[in-house]
Formats: structure tokens, C-alpha cells, sequence
DNA sequence: CGTCTTTTTGACCATTTTCAATCAGTGTGG
DNA sequence: CCACACTGATTGAAAATGGTCAAAAAGACG
């Protein structure tokens, strides 16, 4: 449930590298479309599963994650949503959302009118072009996450989410001397690993007892990635710069 | 291993119910676009991942499947490729393949050069729109193996896979009397699924045993979709229109 | 006919789930 | 400040699901 409503401010993301600079009249445009900003809660629900939102979504700050269930309510997390990622693009695109995305920390959304779209097409390929950059990287990053959970272990999963997490907010800047608190339940690693609770926490443990993590209360912070990359025999992630919206 | 390399003829997908027409303008440009055709073996790699290829391909008949493996050999299969598919867009978007396409069945594909990727972008909106679209329907089709692999059981999971594949395919035109033969061996369903051979072999005989699926060599013949879909716990693909490039 | 790949089967083993409690931390109202 | 409720983490034991190993059977193919 978006709580607050404000004034479009200039992206934070801008400060992050990127593959080009913008040209004055994308600015323009860009700024011209964007039509505020979002601030949600924690555990808030961004876009349901079946919606048909106006609004497509930079995520500006905080942590969310988009997730799909069964009918009997199992639930799987697909991927999470860190600063830049965009949100909704799918409803923009179909029509109508297929998955879920709720907030992880409260977090602040920058909003588009998903109608249009198809001008940003028309008469800014680059930013198409952009676009359709980010949504080749979700199935990249999904293409991985499937690989991980269809043939890893239930440790060398864990170690490979924990890592990938930690890569991702590494490169969004988000970490603090080789160590992040991903603000996350173990419910959450489990319904991502595709794992019960139970032998999730005690997957975790195995890796506590390691020293490449520590778990707190509603949160894990990565200690080692280096040793998590080793457990889960992934070699990282290879990308350097990505174009922001 | 590409095989035989002919000139490029009229693209058989165009009989295909599509979202709209292409201008005059349009189906010049994506005839000038395409540099030929391509015929491939049952077997043969399309694409291999680490590839840097110059191409960017559309299936325009037969069967292939898009794959990662880990260092010592695990490999998942990610999903199937059906006539109208991209493939190597990837490739084309971050200049690397993170992933392998292999072929199923002998297959025909359409030949795009990559580098002129950017001069859809700026001349032809709607193609580029189109592209984003198949884009973003792979991602559709990831979440949901992801959710399958992680949260069905093994019963679940590969009556799911084979009422999609099936929908899929008849929704190219490629079933018969209600009827289709998917050209795969149990290997291939116990890589897309993320189980043993011999796990497959046996949830695969259970299947058979309710009628709904009757196993040949390498293939697999679908005889009553509704009864998997029921199984699955799934409401099948909604989908009903969708471009082509 | 012999070789190769794919499918099938049985026995046994490992991983992961489920169930059922318990424990720890947080926040609330009295 | 303390009792109480609530959520999330932790544990142990029993049960189920799925994996591994080894071998045989069934087709495909030259």
C-alpha cells in the first residue's frame, strides 16, 4: 500500500555508472515523464499478481522482491529488486501483471504512466533500447536462478543467493567495507531456494559455522563473499556497467 | 554445426495470427534485415554459451532448447525454443551468450545480423517494441519454470512442462487432432525439471499410467492436455495473440 | 547381427520435508 | 517495569521424496 506521494527529484541512481550519458532533450523527456515519486513500508505490496497498474517503476531506494504462488499458497521468490531495477514492465508490456513484488525495507519508487511507453519507443530508441537492456538481464539473472535452483545443492544455493545479493548491491553501492545486511527473513531464503524453512535455517547454519555469514534477526549480513562464491562454485557476476532509466 | 545456408524466402511464421500488420515500410526493412536462412541438424549446437556470434536468429521450423550447465556438468534446461522464437538475443543486447541453444529436430532458422539491432531501434519502433515484447514473454515463461522447479513436486512439475509444451506448439499450429509429439528424450524432461533420469523415468510411467501421456523413443506423445493441466494444478497459457519479427 | 542410445527396474541411500515444540527478540498495554 | 502476544529462529525425530548404483530390456541404426 504506497503510503506518500511527492514531487519528482532528480534519480539518485544518475550518481552510478553507466553506459553513456544522457543527451539534454532524454533528460528532458525523462524528467517530463516521470510523474512523482512513491515512498512504500516495508512488507507493502508494490503490484499484485493480476494487475492491470497505470504505473511502471524505478525502484529509487530500498529492497523488494517479485514472487509468484501456487494456488495452495506456495510461493516462490523470483528475484529481488535493488536501486535501478525497473518494476511493472511486464504489466506495461502484457497488459496485466503475472507476478507479484513486495517490499523488503520501505523503500522509494520513482513512477512512469506505462501509457507511454510506446513514445518513449517512438522518439527515444536509446532509452527503448535501455529497456529492453534491463529486461534481457532479468532472464539472465532468472536463467541462473533456474540453474541454481533445478541443479544445485541446497548448500551451494544458498552460498550462490547470498553472493549474487551481495554482488548486485555491491555494484548499487549499497555495501559498507566487503560486508551487507540484506534485510531479508528466512523465509525468504527458503521460498527463494525453493526449500522449507526448516532445512533452510539449517543450511544457513552450515554457513555461519563457516564465517562467510552471520544471521541477525531479520537479516543476514555476508561476511565472506569470496568463500560464498567458492561454496557455491559460481564465478560472479561478470557486469560492469548498465544503462538506468 | 550449421549445415546447409540458402537465400532467405518468406518467413512461414507470417501465417501466424500476429498482434497487427507490418507496414509496406516495414516488411522491406525486415527483408533487407534478414541475410539468409540456415538448416540445422537434430543435435547440433545453434549457439554456444561464451559465444560472441554476429547473428541473431528467429526459428522458423523445428525444435531446439536453451540450456546452462555448471563446471562439472550439471546441466538445467531453461526453456524450449518454438518456431517465432529469438534466439541470440542475448547476445546481441550484451555483445556474450550466458547460455547454449542446442537443436531438438532438424530445424530451418531466419538469419539477422546483430549489429543493425540499433537501426531497428531508431527506424522501426514497433519492430523494436515487438522485440521487447518477445523479450519480456521469455521472462513470463522463466517465472514460471521457476516456480514449477522450486514449488511443484515432481508429478506436478513434469505434467506442467508437458501441457506447456504442448499449448505452446499448438499454438504455432504444430499439434494434430488434439495431439502432439514432443521430439525429447527423459534426459531432456529430467534437465528441464531439475530430477534424476530415473526419477523422471518413473514419474513419467505414472503419468502413462492415467492416459495422459504415452512415451515412444526420443519422443513424447501428448494425449490429454486438460488431464495434465489438472494434475499441474494449472490454469495454462493465456496468452492468445503476439508478434513475430 | 552387433553396437549404441534410451528406457526401465529394483534395492538401497541421502536429502529434504513435515510435524511438533521450544526459544529468542520485539512491541504492547497495564 | 512486567505479563502477554506475536513473529521469526532453532531443534529433534519420523516420514516422504527423490537420488545413486547397477543391471537388464528395448529400440534404433548401420
Amino acid at each position: 500500500m504506497p503510503s506518500k506521494r511527492t514531487k519528482c527529484s532528480e534519480c539518485p541512481i544518475r550518481k552510478l555508472e553507466r553506459f553513456r550519458e544522457f543527451t539534454e532533450a532524454e533528460l528532458k523527456f525523462v524528467s517530463d515523464f516521470k510523474t512523482g515519486e512513491l515512498d512504500v513500508d516495508a512488507g507493502a505490496t508494490i503490484l499484485d499478481e493480476g494487475a492491470h497498474s497505470a504505473h511502471l517503476f524505478t525502484l529509487l531506494s530500498g529492497w523488494a522482491f517479485r514472487y509468484k504462488t501456487l494456488e495452495d499458497g506456495r510461493r516462490q521468490i523470483l528475484n529481488f529488486v535493488l536501486p535501478g531495477d525497473l518494476v511493472g514492465l511486464q504489466g506495461s508490456l502484457i497488459g496485466e501483471m503475472q507476478h507479484s513484488v513486495e517490499a523488503l525495507s520501505p523503500t522509494k519508487l520513482c513512477v512512469f504512466q506505462r501509457n507511454r511507453l510506446p513514445e518513449v519507443f517512438r522518439n527515444h530508441p536509446t532509452i527503448a533500447f535501455d529497456i529492453t537492456w534491463i529486461a534481457s538481464r532479468e532472464e539472465r539473472i532468472l536463467d541462473e536462478n533456474l540453474l541454481s535452483v533445478g541443479r544445485r545443492s541446497a548448500l551451494e544455493r544458498a552460498a550462490y543467493l547470498l553472493a549474487f545479493i551481495y554482488q548486485r548491491a555491491e555494484y548499487t553501492g549499497m555495501t559498507r567495507a566487503s560486508r551487507l545486511s540484506i534485510p531479508i527473513t528466512q523465509q525468504h531464503v527458503a521460498d527463494t531456494l525453493g526449500l522449507s524453512t526448516v532445512h533452510t535455517n539449517k543450511t544457513l547454519k552450515k554457513l555461519s559455522a563457516r564465517k562467510l555469514i552471520k544471521w541477525h534477526d531479520r537479516s543476514c549480513e555476508v561476511l565472506d563473499v569470496d568463500g560464498l562464491l567458492q561454496v557455491a562454485g559460481w564465478e560472479g557476476l561478470s557486469e560492469q556497467q548498465r544503462p538506468f532509466i
